[in-house]
RNA sequence: GCCCCCUUCGUCUAGCCCGGUCCAGGACACCUCGUUUUCACUGAGGUAACUGGGGUUCGAAUCCCCAAGGGGGCGCCA
């Protein structure tokens, strides 16, 4: 049997961190079996379907590198794919069910019949009197909770009185119609399962597997990371220039551990590696400072052409570079800095000094210049000969500064944190000599003057 | 209030199923130190956890029970 998941995301403006992971994993799994990935629009509550909403996500998903095989743009035999389409399949299913005396209708809303003995009983917290019925608990054997029981004690509407089904009774028929094999989904849904088993139940169908996942928290606080939280939404991501394969890759740890204990690691090999039985059962707390340590350690793994076209347009945009700066010269200037980058959002501040005169300078890496060689302004009184007359390859600069330090009883290193500040207004960065090197003579000697 | 799920370092987790190899391992963060090539690098080191209580057992992070804590659900939202 192939395995078919779904991901059924509502349209309502934004997409959620907690939405991208379900999507992942159920994309992971499909990948993983060799099954298909079906993108279906729960766009059932009309008062917020909109065409830009359902923009977003798509966008988003794209951007996350989650393709899917059926769902729209794409087609597929069991659509149509957005629920708002498929009013008149829900109107044939309640009468099924109407037929088989499982659906009544009550206050112009659509009930389903629930099987037991029934009672009138005063509920307190809903503070009036209510029907409850002894019905059998629905035993689920969720693939990561084990098994799970609940019983429902009370019919619910799953038409409304408006002539829309409501969530539970589509989400149910269209699992059934699409031939969904393997429902996964956040464990907020855990306590609604016992309602979906009742309509399969009710018409007949052995359901799908469950596989309920773990909730990912606020970073600090309580609850689960919600919309107005920083970092909760998938844009953000992308406006701070994350790239997409280090967030998915931190996405999967939240909730999911490699089996070789490697965490960073290519999306071939996770997609490899995923069981549903290896997800957590425990909800995790959201830690930006993890996705961006993967991120910058993903960073400096790209291939050089790969960072250097992702780098340029960014440059560009900065205006740290024009049109005039060629690719040639951008390799260049990051086969001596990739392996230092932390973050492509900050990429323009980190290596404008290799482009303009105009670079920001860093006062705390100026503070820190008395540290080790004592006066900067003396040093590089002491150096500027040396490097007016030195030949200019990293050889003979390196040995000029050795020469330096000899001649004025020094380290060769007390001269490397003045020269640096002078030339790139930074306390670390690249490869000093490398610096030196590809800003030419002219441009190092003007600015160590200028200091 | 009722129902369901969960509980190992500050955070993410390994180990738990098949009890001894765990005075609990890794990663992020943090702290310290090293570097005649600086660091937003790299190397070395460090602080830090089995929620509590009862059992079972020669022995429990691992099995059972209870409590506490955390999370979720209880809509004519999805």
């Amino acid at each position: 049997m192939t395995v078919r998941v779904r991901f059924a995301p509502s349209p309502t403006g934004f997409f959620h961190i907690g939405s991208a992971r379900t999507a992942l994993f159920n994309w992971l799994y499909a990948r993983h079996t060799g099954g298909k990935f079906i993108l279906r629009i729960e766009d059932t509550d009309k008062e917020r379907n909109s065409e830009a909403f359902l923009k977003v996500i798509l966008d988003s998903m794209h951007w996350l590198g989650m393709d899917w095989d059926e769902g729209p743009n794409v087609g597929g035999n069991y659509g149509p794919y957005f629920q708002s389409q498929r009013t008149d399949f829900y109107r044939q299913k309640l009468q099924e069910l109407a037929a088989k005396g499982r659906a009544y209708e009550k206050d112009g809303a659509w009930w389903l019949r629930l099987e037991g003995a029934r009672s009138k009983v005063f509920d307190d917290h809903l503070g009036r009197e209510i029907e409850k019925v002894e019905a059998a608990p629905m035993v689920l054997d969720d693939l990561i909770r084990g098994r799970v029981e609940r019983a429902e004690d009370r019919d619910f509407v799953i038409f409304r009185s408006n002539g829309e089904p409501v969530f539970h009774f589509v989400n149910v028929v269209d699992d059934i119609a699409m031939q969904i094999t393997h429902v996964i989904r956040g464990e907020d849904h855990l306590s609604n399962t016992s309602k979906h088993l009742e309509i399969f139940k009710a018409f007949g169908v052995t359901p799908p597997a469950y596989a309920h996942i773990p909730l990912i928290l606020k970073t600090d606080g309580p609850g689960k990371m919600s919309k107005r939280d920083r970092g909760a939404l998938i844009e953000e991501y992308q406006q701070r220039r994350y790239l997409p394969g280090a967030v998915r890759n931190y996405l999967c740890l939240l909730g999911w551990t490699p089996a070789n204990g490697q965490e960073v690691l290519p999306i071939e090999e996770i997609i490899r590696q995923f069981e549903l039985k290896d997800i957590h059962q425990s909800n995790a707390r959201f830690d930006e400072r993890k996705m961006a340590h993967i991120n910058t350690q993903t960073l400096r793994h790209l291939p050089r052409e790969t960072f250097v076209s992702l780098a340029q347009p960014i440059l560009k945009s900065a205006q740290v570079i024009d049109d005039q700066v060629t690719t040639e010269r951008l390799n260049e200037v990051f086969a001596i800095v990739q392996e230092k980058v932390n973050s492509l959002e900050h990429l323009p501040e980190f290596v404008s000094y290799f482009f303009t005169d105009q670079f920001t300078k860093d006062p705390a890496a100026l503070a820190n210049l008395t540290k080790k060689g004592g006066d900067p302004a003396a040093r590089l009184c002491e150096i500027l000969p040396a490097l007016e007359t030195c030949a200019w390859t990293e050889t003979d600069l390196d040995a000029a500064f050795t020469a330096t330090g000899l001649a004025h009883q020094r380290k060769a290193t007390d001269y490397f944190a003045p020269v640096r500040y002078a030339v790139s207004g930074q306390g670390g960065g690249a490869h000093l000599l490398g610096i030196l090197r590809l800003l030419g003579q002219a441009k190092v000697l003007a600015r160590l003057r200028a200091f």
